[in-house]
DNA sequence: TTCATAGTTCAATATTTCATGAAATATTGA
DNA sequence: TCAATATTTCATGAAATATTGAACTATGAA
C-alpha cells in the first residue's frame, strides 16, 4: 500500500458520519446492507450518505452491488487489513513485546480462525 | 474507546505529513526520536512539524519528553492498538474467516510474542 | 550574563471539507 | 408508458484545516 492510498482511507474514515457507516458494515459482514437501510439506521440524509458511501468507496474501503433497485455496500475487509498492515510497518523495531497490543487485537477480534467451528456462541 | 477518539486519532493521521511522521516513530520504536531529527528527516518546517506533534500527541497517538534541549516523541503502540480494535470492532459477525487478513496482519507484524503457540497455523 | 540551539505559539491566508436543497438517473411494477 | 422507489449528482455557503513568517520560551555552554 502507498501512503496516498492510506491517507484516502484514512480520511475517509476520519469523519463520524463516515466511521459510523464503516463500522456498522463491518458488523454486517460481507452480506452488506442497502443504501437506504444504512440511511434509516444512521439517521443521514440519503443524498449525503450518498456522498459519504462514495467516498468510503473510492478509497477502496467498501464494494457494492446492485440487488434490484437497492445498491448493497459491504465492507472490503482485505483493503482494512492493508492499511492496518501500512499503520504497524515494521512495529517491532527488534523488540517484540512492543507490538504485543497487536496480539492482543487479533486474539481478541474473534476466535482463532481455525477450520473447526471452535466456539458456538458469539464471541462478546 | 469512544467514536470521538477514533475520529480524532484517524484525522490525525490522515494527513501526509503526520502519517509519515507517525510510521517514522512507530519504526523507531520506543525510544523515540527528536522533534529535530524528524524535521531534517521528513524536511519539514520546524514550526510546522510543531503543529503537527501537537495534533498527534493531542490525539494520543504519541507521547513526548524532554531531554535537554530536545523533545523526544514516540508512537503510543498501545493507543494504536486501541484504535484497531475499535475499527475492527465485531468484525466477524459469525464468520471467523471474514477477519483472517487481520490474523495474518499480526503475524507478519513480527515474531509471535505468544508464551506458546496457540492452535496451529494454517489459518490462510 | 550572553549567545546559540531546540521547539513552540500566534496570526493571516489559502485550501479543503461538509451538509443541504434541487434536480437527475436507474429499477421495478402496474 | 406512468408512477413509485432508491440512489446519485451538482452547486453552494459555512466551517474546519494547513502552511508560513515572525515572535517567543527554554535549555545548555562560553
Amino acid at each position: 500500500m502507498k501512503s496516498d492510498d492510506a491517507i484516502q482511507s484514512l480520511s475517509a474514515l476520519a469523519q463520524p458520519s463516515r466511521l459510523d457507516i464503516f463500522r456498522l458494515l463491518v458488523k454486517a459482514g460481507p452480506d452488506g446492507l442497502a443504501a437506504g437501510t444504512i440511511a434509516r439506521r444512521l439517521a443521514i440524509a440519503p443524498n449525503t450518505l450518498s456522498a459519504q458511501l462514495a467516498i468510503l468507496a473510492q478509497a477502496g474501503l467498501l464494494d457494492s452491488r446492485r440487488e434490484g433497485r437497492s445498491i448493497i455496500y459491504s465492507a472490503d475487509f482485505s483493503a482494512m487489513a492493508r492499511l492496518l498492515v501500512f499503520l504497524t510497518d515494521d512495529c517491532c523495531g527488534g523488540r517484540p513485546e512492543v507490538c504485543a497490543p497487536l496480539f492482543d487485537l487479533a486474539r481478541s477480534c474473534c476466535k482463532p480462525a481455525v477450520k473447526e467451528p471452535i466456539a458456538k456462541e458469539k464471541v462478546r
